[in-house]
DNA sequence: CCGTAACCCTGCGTGC
DNA sequence: TGCACGCAGGGTTACG
């Protein structure tokens, strides 16, 4: 489930195969896969187009083509790139699949097919909601403690559905919020509005650190995510908390939780984190 | 503003 | 062996 070490990671391998090259034409296997414009449309336009950069933004990929257009990706739960050889065989679940000038192929593959391609011109991204609607990356500049302890203040919410909101800061999913909220020492069903500076500061680290560590680990390779060279990546060895219901917590021993919080399974220890008293 | 739930979809684990 | 079922999960939307 690509979360925003994961896009990055994919961004980083995407900007080494195919930066600079051509895209010669395009085949959908999958219609619903492409949200914005027609299908029709789409291929028209994404055929003979330079690739000029890559870039993320969240939990999207950007990928800049010439003339002024942008192809945005979201994979959401399972999409992901494949570059290989056209020759090589097209596996169950590729729904979209680039030709490129060098004689490569870039593929779509995503078995819960909920992952969206969108083209457009550059300066009409905002027609996408989710890229519209957007809050602070985490490593924008702007985004400072007092600015988390500014916007945190009035939230009568918790916290982990909070972290996970990408109105609020963008690119942090399930995996990251639990692991947030455990370097922080915060338990996920606290209120936002609840947290003391210091609580709030250690939470600004954290997700600085937390980030930082996934991409520095090229993501995390819960399930079958793997970036566009079929490399997995090595956060999930260094998960304290997620997915690892029952098992010791790596401070104080104590068997972690797991949970439904804000619809989603959480998972914390229940003595580092302490829940607020009632 | 906040919480809950449905929806999209397939693979996988469980129970019979 | 295999069927039926429920669950997981991100983001969007609807509703109270």
């Amino acid at each position: 489930m690509p979360e925003l070490p994961e896009v990055e990671t994919i961004r980083r391998s995407l900007e080494k195969t195919i930066k600079n090259l051509t895209i010669c034409q395009a085949d959908i296997y999958l219609p619903q896969i492409v949200k914005i414009p027609s299908t029709e449309r789409f291929l028209e336009q994404v055929a003979n187009k330079k690739v000029t950069g890559i870039e993320r933004k969240g939990k999207y990929l950007l990928i800049r083509l010439a003339q002024n257009m942008t192809l945005v990706v979201h994979f959401r739960m399972t999409g992901k790139f494949i570059c290989c050889d056209p020759k090589d065989p097209v596996v169950k679940h590729t729904h979209l699949v680039f030709q490129l000038d060098n004689n490569s192929e870039l593929r779509y593959n995503d078995v819960r097919q909920f992952g969206r391609f969108y083209l457009l011109e550059s300066n009409d991204l905002n027609q996408i909601p989710g890229l519209k609607k957007m809050g602070i990356e985490p490593f924008d500049a702007c985004f400072t403690r007092d600015y988390l302890k500014k916007h945190i203040k009035f939230r009568r919410t918790k916290i982990k559905p909070l972290l996970m909101d990408q109105c609020f800061i963008a690119g942090i999913g399930n995996i990251y919020a639990d692991e947030i909220l455990q370097a922080a020492k915060i338990h996920p069903e606290r209120l936002a509005c609840s947290l003391n500076a210091r609580e709030i500061a250690n939470l600004y680290l954290s997700i600085k650190k937390v980030l930082n560590k996934g991409i520095e680990y090229n993501g995390a390779s819960i399930r079958d995510y793997v970036d566009s060279n079929g490399e997995k990546g090595r956060f999930q060895e260094q998960l304290a908390v997620y997915n690892r219901e029952g098992e010791p917590c790596i401070n104080c021993s104590t068997a972690i939780i797991r949970k439904r919080i804000g619809g989603r399974s959480s998972h914390f220890c229940p003595v580092c984190q302490k829940a607020a008293d009632k």
